[in-house]
DNA sequence: ACCAAAAGTTCCATATAGTGAAACCAAATT
DNA sequence: AATTTGGTTTCACTATATGGAACTTTTGGT
């Protein structure tokens, strides 16, 4: 999304690099050709040859011959539907994010963290009706969004180290955080209050209050926040949503933990 | 799904081996172990440990300590984001898909093939509203629902071969077409009349009509199902609604026809 | 129609990276 | 304490991925 160039990718042997081909080819978002591809990837001309190749045989890729483009693939479709279905917190939440959504008539997002970026899981708009796979799967960044910054708050030291190193501080507006010190001063205060803004820092005009989703001991497994805009809320005026979040996150939490797969 | 214990998979190499283990993950629908994982699969102990720990770091899989278990990874629900976005169909077809369910306010179905089985891209209730990531994604068998019979009715030769390979023959209901002649002669039938029915061949109780998507000329591109029960409709009153389907899937091929990215 | 440049595909000698039998370790089970 | 089961690590071997370069096809300019 933010860095499609490089991607460093901890070598983890020609599957981490079919990997980041895929990845790549996403990134575009749009059918890509073999020459763009290329100039992109850190790989020589034939390695990434093959490598598309061999992800195209396997239906990770869609190549289209008219256009001589690449999408990504439909099977992924498929994994994704396992995948939705287990990482537990959607389909768990669902019902409480219902209520919650009933409750409030207010924009809601629950997300989970990858690799430094926020992956938006499920959404509830205030609006419209639910509007699912335009949004389940959408990506966000890590250090300018509500949500992000509370899934960074509450992570393990490590963990959030790695994840650290992934944010770009790209300056989306006067009010983003532009470098990691000042995230690290306000991950801090994040985890001393519970909750973390966000202050117009990735869209002009646009403000939230996030929650954190917290297992077993102090480590987020998710995050749930309530977006507005300037013209609607003030700050102060969608704090007071947050308890109402809390408990929802406390319930998520709660239904997470005393969930098991049938045997 | 159906054959979760081989996959002759044509051997493209490393990255393929590791496909396989994801799929194999992902078929158990629930969180797997190890050894219940290395049993399933052809490769050697050490082997699937080496590829289950690079899935992992990969987020690929998540792999959950406390139960020692592997579930399929956050990152395919990003990669599948993106690959829901662009397999053009699904979304190019939804105000479509919007207004037949209006009109004709049944449950419908919209399907793409994946290595010949049937993978649902989308889904229109009766009753209920959009409920997307959880149906989407979804599969089911090529050789004995309506959406896959129209499918592997209008494939290339080649791609039918290869996909009528892929069917398991597996007897569901009495009137599951339960080999490949039985099969092969209603694919002329239902190329030939240009609509495939269910008839009750999967499911007891369940019946639909389907239509083929088709491309400049004749491929299928996806079909369009519409489904219902023997409680509610005979063979022959859903049959009524095939105008209507097929109306709607020229359209959609259409829209995809004059669907190009903005350069 | 021609030529030049760019894009895409194939080759092949080399060595890296994956393999898998076997040994090892750690928990359960008896 | 002894045995089985589930999981992890080792290591010699070689199959497999690599990537520079040559080759072919397509594109575009004059």
């Amino acid at each position: 999304m933010e860095n499609p160039t490089i991607q460093t990718n901890a070598s983890d042997g020609t599957v981490g690099k079919a990997l980041v081909m895929l990845d790549l080819v996403a990134s575009f978002e749009r059918p890509v050709r073999f020459s763009e591809i290329l100039s992109k990837s850190a790989y020589p001309k034939a390695t990434v040859y093959r490598l598309l190749q061999t992800l195209s045989n396997q239906s990770m890729l869609d190549y289209n011959e008219q256009t001589a483009t690449y999408i990504p693939g439909i099977r992924l479709v498929r994994l994704a539907h396992s995948a939705w279905r287990q990482s537990a917190l959607a389909p768990i939440a669902r019902p409480i994010l219902d209520d919650l959504a009933d409750a409030l008539d207010e924009t809601l997002h629950l997300a989970q963290m990858d690799d430094g970026h926020v992956i938006y899981v499920d959404k509830r708009n205030a609006e419209k009706p639910v509007e699912m796979f335009s949004s389940a799967g959408k990506t966000g960044p890590g250090y300018c969004t509500g949500v992000g910054k509370a899934l960074l708050a509450f992570m393990p030291e490590k963990e959030q180290a790695r994840a650290l190193t992934r944010q770009s501080f790209h300056k989306y507006t006067a009010a983003t955080l532009a470098d990691l010190p000042a995230l690290k001063a306000e991950l801090l205060e994040i985890a001393s209050i519970g909750m973390a803004f966000d202050r117009e820092e990735h869209e002009p005009g646009i403000i939230c209050v996030a929650v954190p989703i917290l297992n077993g001991l102090n480590r987020a497994i998710g995050a749930l926040s309530l977006t507005s805009t300037t013209s609607h809320h003030s700050l102060s005026s969608i704090e007071r949503f947050a308890p109402k979040l809390q408990e929802a996150a406390r319930k998520i939490s709660d239904a997470a933990k005393n969930w098991q797969f049938p045997t």
